[in-house]
DNA sequence: TTGACAATATCGAGTGTCGATATTATGATG
DNA sequence: CATCATAATATCGACACTCGATATTGTCAA
C-alpha cells in the first residue's frame, strides 16, 4: 500500500514534500514552499496539515522530533520515489504537450 | 473572467485541451487522449463530459457541429493560453524540483 | 415500428483545497 | 507562580474534480 494512494501528486502535495527533503515542522514547510516556488505556491494551514496526517499515515514522511507542540518532519525513501515518479510525470506531460502545440 | 477559474489544469483537463486542439465530439477525445498519452492516461464520461461543459460555459472550448447527438467541440484561444500558462507551471514544477532533489 | 447501438448525461462517493477559526503548549513578565 | 501573549497545530464547512456505473436519448437498419 502507500503506493496505491497518490499516484499523482497535486501541486500542494509536490511542493510539501519537496520541503521536506529537509527536516521540517509545519510552519517551517508553509515558509520553505514559498521560497522553493521563488513565491509563486502558498499552501494554507487546512491543506497542508491534512497531507501531514495523510502522508505520516501511508509512511511517505516520518516524524523526526516533537518538542512542545511543534513536530518535526522529513521525507521517507517511499516519499523520495514519489517525487521522481511525479517528476517522469510531469516530463511526460510536457513531451505530450510539445508533441500537440507550438508552445 | 474565465480566466479566475482554472488557474491550474488538473491532468485530465490538459489532456481533453490537448485532444481539442482538434475538432472532436466526446467519444473521440476519451480515444485522443489515450492516444496522445501513449496510454498513460484514460479521462472517464464522467470527468468529460462534466469539463466539457464547464469549459464551453468558460469559453475554454466551442462547439462546432452538432449532428444528432453527437456534438462536437474545438479548443478555442483562450483555451490555447490556458495550455501555454499550464506548459509553464509544469516547466516550474520541473525546475523547483531539480533545485531540490537529484532526480 | 422496433430494437440495437452509439453518444451524451447524471449520480453519489471519495478526495483534495482553502481560509477562518479554534485549540493548546511555551516562555516571558509581573 | 499566575497569567497572558504568542507560536504552532488542528478542525471545520464549503467548494471543485474524478470516477465508474448507470440512465437517457437519438439514429439507423431490418
Amino acid at each position: 500500500m502507500a503506493r496505491e494512494q497518490f499516484q499523482t501528486l497535486t501541486e500542494p502535495m509536490y511542493y510539501i514534500l519537496l520541503a521536506l527533503t529537509r527536516e521540517c515542522c509545519g510552519v517551517d514547510i508553509m515558509e520553505r514552499v514559498r521560497q522553493i516556488s521563488g513565491g509563486r505556491i502558498k499552501v494554507g494551514p487546512g491543506t497542508l496539515y491534512a497531507m501531514l496526517s495523510k502522508f505520516e499515515e501511508n509512511n511517505v514522511i516520518k516524524k523526526t522530533t516533537e518538542t512542545g507542540r511543534r513536530k518535526s518532519y522529513i521525507i521517507t525513501e517511499t516519499g523520495i520515489q514519489m517525487l521522481k515518479d511525479e517528476y517522469e510525470r510531469l516530463k511526460a506531460m510536457i513531451r505530450d504537450g510539445e508533441d500537440n502545440i507550438d508552445f
